[in-house]
DNA sequence: ACCCAGGGTCATA
DNA sequence: TATGACCATGGG
């Protein structure tokens, strides 16, 4: 399957940020998207950009009202706020990001889990996306798809051994390929059901039963 | 008028 | 451990 999605999408990389976004976009962005659309997550960090909170510092100090009033598009302003809060005093306390980002995965992972609204996936996803750091993130997408497949790992497997199941796929030392290949199965579950006549252009959602059409 | 979205926390049993 | 309510807005 892994070699099927690369055959299917090869340079076309999906790389969680337009390119060259900061790290603190990136973190933002994480913890932005947590149930909610792409989109509205871009449209909560634009609104933070604008109002210069893309910061760590200022992010850490600024009260909760006015980060919710900044990122009320992406849904559940509060709970983002209290977390975009305390993501960025865990980053000030480790010493500031660019401390922080140079932490290895085994130093920075716990440090993620530990902070208030920070669970596996998105703890993943900062480490690989900001940090580089070489750690496969589970999403809705990548199980829905798999699942969908017959290729789980084990019968409700749980987001360790989904993740093993990726990581012993794939390079053990290329967190590109890490970021590209999840990158491959947001492209997928983007992409446009091809299946015919039954399913003929549904979305890739919770509602089409097929995974597996990746091209016509 | 529903149902869903790239999650995570908290209270219950 | 496991299940369910809750967060709350935007789009299909």
């Amino acid at each position: 399957m892994l070699a099927v999605l690369e055959r299917a999408y090869g340079e076309d990389v999906w790389h969680w940020m337009p390119d060259r976004a900061r790290p603190i976009e990136i973190i933002a962005g994480a913890i932005l998207v947590q149930h909610t659309t792409w989109t509205n997550a871009e449209r909560a960090l634009a609104s933070l950009r604008d109002a210069g909170a893309l910061d760590i510092g200022v992010l850490a100090s600024m009260p909760e009202m006015e980060i919710a009033a900044l990122v009320r598009v992406s849904g559940t302003p509060s709970v983002k706020a209290r977390r975009l809060r305390a993501a960025a005093g865990m980053i000030e306390r480790a010493g500031g990001i660019d401390t922080f980002l140079a932490l290895s995965l085994e130093a920075m992972r716990p440090l993620l889990l530990a902070t208030h609204g920070i669970g596996p996936e998105t703890a993943d996803a900062i480490a690989l996306y900001a940090a580089g750091r070489r750690t496969f993130v589970i999403d809705a997408y990548t199980r829905r798809i798999f699942a969908r497949l017959g290729l789980e790992p084990a019968p409700g497997a749980g987001y360790t051994a989904w993740q093993r199941f990726f990581e012993d796929a794939l390079p053990a030392d290329d967190a590109g390929a890490f970021q590209r290949y999840h990158g491959y199965i947001v492209l997928h579950a983007k992409a446009r059901c091809r299946v015919r006549p039954v399913c003929d252009g549904c979305p890739l959602s919770r509602r089409c039963p097929h995974g597996q059409a990746i091209e016509a």
